[in-house]
DNA sequence: TAGGTATCAGACCCATCAGTCGGTTTCGCC
DNA sequence: GGCGAAACCGACTGATGGGTCTGATACCTA
């Protein structure tokens, strides 16, 4: 193998390891030693790609987080009629894999924010960017919709933006324990009834 | 003073600032040593009072969240008319509080859930219940609401439940770091609309 | 006021963890 | 085939954390 390819094939390695211990265990809960052992790697490998825990995070955000979220939450998104439709629809199915893989990677956002919400200012700058990217294309998807007829021109996009950001963020950390399939049928059902409401008010008898 | 109340007070005094910094930096990140060294106290004291860290954070869920959840949550929507109005305003109210007191206490339940989400099964015990108290308080006043008159009998009071408490617990993360009075604003006008589309229909032209 | 107990002090133990460093193996290339 | 660099090994360090233990005070009661 190419030596600069099995250098990234090594990264790409410890990094998925690492991510789905940091998910499941939390990032201070999880050692360095922990990914190593469950990759039969030792100290010197890691520091010799990585500068530091801490880099080695960003590096998993800048290229698996990112790419998750956006293929998971942004992409399905963009570009299409019936922006209602599609949002609910993009939601239906990050939820239902999050039913059935618990270590999905869909939404491992939430998790992480919490954990390092005002402990760790510079990790936390690199998830609020996917946060920020997150809410500009949902912001821009309802104004599409707005555009094309199919949503009141009254409703305020950026409200819209940040209250299905909640909702989702929360119904993720509701689901975890607690009847995940039974909470995503209720919670899709009220999200409907919701989008409901923003329609345009054409069928006013 | 009585013996058996200063032991309360010294308990009291160490679950408050032991509260006040779990929530600040996370249980995991938190040692035993910083809440001693708040408090000017020693080891022997804090293994005096309580067995272990473990039971020490129980007792600080049954003696601290518990009352600050239930006032805060819980409370401010029993026994009214309005439904809809009164939960509005109890979110108002303790998104207010989150804005300008940061360690409010308000909902510290969604960090602590991120936290010890299959990592403790024993805490997560004591937390889920007090999320269950919650939700069942939320759908009772739903079905009040129902009975009431003022809201459509045809809702789900589970579902609007559940939606409720994502959204509830979705937001609080949104705002601990980004323009929380602007986002608590947008949110709530968001809640508001939402729940327009709970009344019942009797407008219907 | 003497003795007992509740409360607290702090040195100590042992495990863990992030990070270092000198050394060894593997690989590409001439 | 041999040289140099890339990739990796693993013992070690210093710091920290949860928890224990031996006492020292403060306080209550008889």
């Amino acid at each position: 193998m190419n030596k600069s390819l099995k250098r990234l094939a090594t990264m790409q390695r410890i990094q998925v390891t690492g991510l789905h211990l940091f998910y499941s265990k939390g990032y201070y809960n999880t050692s360095v030693d922990d990914i190593l052992k469950e990759l039969s790697l030792s100290k010197g490998a890691f520091y010799y790609h990585f500068d530091s825990k801490e880099d080695f995070f960003i590096q998993i955000i800048e290229n698996l987080l990112v790419r998750k979220v956006y293929g998971m939450l942004i992409q399905p998104i963009e570009g299409h009629d019936h922006t209602l439709t599609m949002i609910a629809d993009c939601f239906e199915d990050a939820l239902e894999t999050a039913v059935h893989n618990e270590l999905d990677y869909g939404f491992v956002l939430s998790n992480f924010i919490n954990e390092f919400n005002g402990r760790n200012e510079n990790i936390m700058k690199h998830l609020n960017e996917i946060l920020k990217v997150w809410e500009v294309n949902l912001v821009s998807a309802i104004q599409r919709g707005k555009f094309n007829g199919h949503i009141d021109r009254h409703v305020d996009a950026e409200g819209v933006a940040l209250y299905l950001m909640s909702a989702y963020i929360g119904i993720r950390t509701l689901m975890v324990e607690t009847a995940p399939a039974a909470r995503k049928y209720r919670f899709m059902a009220q999200l409907r009834q919701y989008f409901k409401s923003l329609e345009v008010k054409t069928t006013s008898h």
